[in-house]
DNA sequence: ATGAAAGCGCTAACAA
DNA sequence: TTGTTAGCGCTTTCAT
């Protein structure tokens, strides 16, 4: 490989140079849809080949006033959920052709000064997904008119669209689930530090639990983790007597928890306790846990943000839109099936 | 808010103009150890901040020559090792004034191309974390002096630097973990593809046991997923009684296995069969698994990988470092313990 | 279809 | 310490 001892970096002039045309002309043969002929692009492209050269694309967007940037905040970036769903954003975001610069951000606080960093790079857009975004960056968003989608988020500040889980439709399935395994004493477990999703779908179980004259026993944990659901185990293991169905707001809260049940206090699931999370993490479906859950698809919910991030992009204008995912019931191991099935 | 209706941009010469300075003044304002008065600061920052003035970043980079971008290249995100590894890498970056970008390479082609993609943005540096990364990236970066590590890839090709786990101590580990656990009849489950660390640290084990006159059984699997040990189990489940101790080249795959091992075929772990992982996953230390395993720490192996691609950013001349990483052995609850303990 | 020239927003010499 | 000036590498009218 010739390459020269200089370490000077290539530029479209040098490409110019090489191909003996302007520099208008090679930045055309980089541009679609741009204006050029094709024999002149080819020489360009030929010539680019040879030397190694690569747009620079922080001069381009100076030019074009827009970075193909954008920032994706996320927060628990190594819990199953969420590495599933930043893993499909990103990579949605680099086959459309933009990338994805990543912010983990675990408070409140801190995702706000990380979002302002965003700015910075006039990224084109930003996805979040993080449990507690302060609404300071929406109004900055809009302020700079860079489009922002929020994941599992609340629509209740405008001027953001949203990709989210139907709750009423998590809290009706749960319930449906758990009568359905002949469970009439419910309770619900959920994390103490309120979220819009999480919270959100524990409190639609009991209200449905209401709706049908079954109120639901409330057991709060220190959060979502696997290691809080074990803990839980401790205050729920003593009353085992007087529930027989439980929906946990989480997969890993509902995974530690049985652990908990099981193996410190050897109750019996599904046969003393009816157990039902949400999520459908890949751990739910392992032989030793089996857990029945409410799927929603991490897939799904990133692509469904990342094009809607797209199409905001193409035009601002749009209303701003929420997409509403569908939920699945799945029926597995944690919940007695009715006989007739 | 008295935003002005017009969606311009602030450059930093509204901001000199509001604060009655030149925009040299405004630029030494955010750049540390310019030389600047206080006052003219002071005034500066307030105009700023009230104008709503942002840095772009795209423009200084253009002028300094380097963006505070770097790429970080990851396959596997929502594996739980390695979704930590790049939460944590990416943290570190972003603490230490970088903005990571992320690309999520699944192959060693799409890695290539990929990583040619982070040039257009002058990055600064690039971390691979990637099971396959082509040994093209590693020229290119440095044709064109760009810092690279590659976290847990051989050290083979010289001129980028190295964090990576110490694969012949994890294969003596193994050996002597089970060893201590009493058994004598040796095997390891690795997948069948090729990969520095996992394929290295089971073959470390093979010679191990064959330089303590025990030579191992070797199983393979078609990845180092849960899956792939599950489906493991088949294979070996039949083969029981000629084995009393397995090392399972990842978590997942040991994970898996006992899954397998335990719920298909009723093989009691560690009664009838020890079983030693590798990674310290945060699934091996649940209730259901309490996986006996060899830790190596995703933290430190991130912050190592950060710390030195930042080193290289400052000094460029320095010699190729290779971090080697210690581990730690865990007995928990898949390998006898002996008597006297 | 192509080239010349202006400028995106910033930093870095240099001069004052 | 501050302001002036000249680019960084690219895109983009506007002529040709």
């Amino acid at each position: 490989m010739m390459t020269s001892p200089t370490e000077k970096r290539i530029t479209s002039f040098d490409v110019a140079r090489h191909a003996g045309v302007s520099r208008s002309v090679v930045s055309r043969a980089f541009t679609k849809g741009a204006t050029i002929s094709d024999t002149a692009r080819a020489k360009v492209l030929q010539s680019a080949d040879e030397l190694g050269y690569q747009v620079n694309y922080l001069a381009r967007g100076l030019q074009t006033k827009h970075s193909n940037l954008v920032g994706i905040v996320a927060s628990a970036l190594d819990t199953p959920y969420r590495a599933r769903q930043v893993r499909i954003a990103a990579q949605e975001c680099i086959k459309r052709g933009f990338r994805p610069i990543l912010l983990t951000a675990e408070s409140a606080v801190e995702s706000e000064k990380l979002t302002s960093l965003l700015f910075n790079y006039n990224v084109a857009g930003v996805i979040i997904t993080s449990a507690e975004p302060s609404s300071k960056i929406i109004t900055e968003c809009n302020r700079l008119s860079i489009p922002i989608v929020m994941v599992n988020r609340g629509s209740d500040i405008s001027g953001a669209d949203c990709v989210q889980m139907d709750i009423d439709q998590a809290g009706a399935l749960a319930y449906q689930m758990l009568n359905e395994a002949g469970a009439r004493r419910l309770a619900v477990l959920m994390p103490s530090v309120e979220s819009y999703s999480v919270s959100g779908r524990a409190r639609a179980f009991v209200k449905t639990c209401k709706k049908h004259k079954t109120p639901a026993l409330i057991f709060t944990s220190s959060d979502q983790s696997y290691n809080a659901g074990l803990d839980a185990a401790q205050e729920i293991g003593p009353r085992i007597d007087t529930l027989d169905g439980i929906f946990c707001a989480t997969d890993l809260l509902a995974l530690g928890l049985l652990d908990g049940l099981r193996h410190k206090w050897n109750i019996e699931v599904p046969e003393k306790l009816s157990v039902v999370g949400c999520d459908d993490i890949e751990q739910a479906s392992w032989c030793s846990y089996k857990l029945s859950t409410i799927r929603q698809d991490a897939d799904e919910q990133a692509i469904a943000a990342v094009s809607i991030m797209l199409k905001r992009i193409e035009d601002p204008t749009m209303a701003t839109q929420t997409y509403i995912q569908n939920l699945t019931p799945l029926h597995r191991g944690t919940t007695k099936r009715p006989i007739r099935k």
